[in-house]
DNA sequence: TTTATACATGAATAAATGATCATGTATTGC
DNA sequence: GCAATACATGATCATTTATTCATGTATAAA
């Protein structure tokens, strides 16, 4: 008990709140569920589907590509989004088999 | 494409950001994390190893009680936090696995 | 080369969260 | 009862995050 510790260093710890911050929105984590779906969406699509603002929408996606877990493509006059290789589907999933989230 | 669609949902979306954000902090992971290790810990314990002033320990764990993270017993004078079982150590696991975070 | 479409950005404001300080309550032992 | 220990709570202030609005930039098509 005396030689109870945190196992993660500090600097993991404020990168992992720092990206679980960007998960913790509804909006987000709509994003990340659609982008599960279809492997590329444009703005206007997802715009379409989550009827929300486009520069609100933006932003959330700024955020998003800032924090590393969505990356995009740009082709033509649309800019596609998708998911970075980052495994946070894999969280998004445990949150769904988590308890106090259902 | 056109039937794409959000596959959670508002409350549901509303409840998961909301328990995401409790655990997005690094002080609250690390409590997390001392209790996968130890069963249960007083609150004078967990301050020992966070270092951090009392009345903030106390606020990041009523916080992460209100929403059903830990639960509390109290023995004589001491209180005993628990982790819930909420899954969510699993999420923590998950991040732990997760590229962005590391 | 102007116009429309698709998206991004910045400033301003509102709302939520975090930290600190002072104080309050419960339990134990004297 | 009174003091000490362990923890909680509430008010306040600082910081961060979310939203909106106005405007800017890139591409394409006419």
């Amino acid at each position: 008990m005396s030689d109870l510790k945190v196992r993660v260093d500090k600097k993991k710890l404020e990168r992992t709140a720092y990206v679980l911050k960007c998960v913790a929105h509804p909006v987000r984590i709509s994003i990340i569920d659609l982008l599960e779906q279809e492997a590329q969406l444009t703005v206007s699509q997802l715009q379409e589907v989550l009827e929300i603002e486009q520069s609100l929408l933006s932003h959330h996606l700024t955020n998003m590509r800032d924090k590393g877990l969505v990356e995009t493509r740009r082709q033509g006059k649309n800019v596609f989004y998708f998911l970075a290789d980052s495994g946070i589907s894999n969280i998004i999933d445990c949150i769904k088999g988590c308890k106090p989230v259902q």
